[in-house]
DNA sequence: CACGTCCTGACACAGTTGTGCGAAATCTTT
DNA sequence: AAAGATTTCGCACAACTGTGTCAGGACGTG
């Protein structure tokens, strides 16, 4: 029998390489030799878990999304954290508030490009935009106090909770461009601040169906 | 003498072939090459007018911030425009609207990941980036009805103004993202929408110092 | 007409790219 | 110990890259 090797893992393994890789040089020193280089093996052995580069950007971006989600559904499952302190964790596992963070904000920026010509890549993005959509409105309900409905693919029944919703994404993206394109113009704490005063924000306006204080 | 080629107007125009390039096949096929065959000129000629493939790109970069500096002074100058009006045309010029606009933003994201190590790249879009920090502030006072300062490059005096100039400027940020990744699901109109209701709001409470109706 | 300047285009060069192929090394099971 | 599937690695190939060089073409002035 032959020598064994964890497939999946080796697989993520490369794509860390490629996230490490990206992040220092750009996607445009993203190929396989270098890809190969960074992780140790020869440009050879890469070949064998990704046949082609596309499948290894397509891999890695994806595995970057997964990586997103595991570390949002920590925080759902964290039953610690009243809801203005949940909603804003979760929110805050999307922007660039640390290295790690912002290493996976620049490797998706950078992929951004080659994602309008990639299909595979072009729908990695698409679901991960649906899916940040569908956090920040189950964040945006959390601090408005709106009932969880069965299902956050599909917008909010409230027309104005949907557009405060939509608005919470926006300036999640905005935030994120900002900090990781200029991190001394835009520093973490300030994102934090930001992004805290405006969930204050929208628990300071409650949806009309809503009982509480006001 | 020699045969007269206007230097500044044919550089312009390599540079909007690079444009082309970027908007239709990403900043990784735009070479000297690819750029030269887009324009219908020779490699070589196109070396004549930028000796290295970086200057091109700086250059072409520079370029597109001009052009949209040049469209904002335009609105600027427009006299018939009340100041709602005028803002939201203002920022519109940011924003990817049209098919111009759109392949602006476009050419503008692929190149941020090339900026983070070209010094030059980098220069360019912090200073587009601090002009539209100080479009977001002007826009502000227009709507809210603060006096404009002598200088809009400093934080404005007025804190609670400020906070909303740079929120204003991350939702440009965001809405750019968004509108141009992922036209179908943000399609100009609620770009439009979106941006009219915000500076409603921005109206709607008005600065403290503000002698306005409420 | 002819000069001199600017512009053009073609070629060369070395380096890097993605990918195909096959031989060698590796390790578990029989 | 022997077998055999799997993994590794190096090489080869063609295509493409940025950049250097340079002979000749184009053109307005003298």
């Amino acid at each position: 029998m032959p020598r064994i090797v964890d497939h999946a893992a080796r697989r993520r393994e490369i794509a860390a390489a490629l996230w490490r890789v990206v992040r220092d040089q750009g996607v445009g020193a993203a190929s396989v030799r270098s890809v190969a280089a960074e992780g140790g093996w020869s440009p050879g052995s890469l070949r064998h878990y990704f046949s082609t580069q596309s499948e290894l950007y397509a891999f890695g971006v994806a595995a970057m999304g997964e990586q997103v989600v595991e570390r949002v559904q920590a925080v759902l499952a964290d039953p610690g954290l009243d809801p203005m302190e949940r909603a804003a964790a979760m929110v805050e596992q999307l922007l660039p508030l640390d290295e790690q963070r912002t290493a996976e904000v620049l490797v998706w920026l950078a992929f951004a490009d080659r994602a309008r010509h990639d299909p595979v890549l072009h729908d990695v993005r698409r679901g991960a935009w649906l899916g940040t959509l569908a956090l920040a409105r189950r964040a945006t309900l959390d601090v408005a106090g709106g009932a969880h409905p069965d299902s956050l693919e599909v917008p909010l029944e409230d027309a104005d909770l949907e557009r405060r919703a939509r608005r919470l994404q926006v300036l999640v993206d905005g935030w994120t461009l900002q900090a990781a394109s200029y991190p001394d113009l835009v520093p973490p704490d300030a994102v934090r601040a930001d992004l805290r005063a405006e969930l204050a924000d929208l628990a300071r306006h409650p949806t009309s169906g809503d009982v509480s204080t006001e």
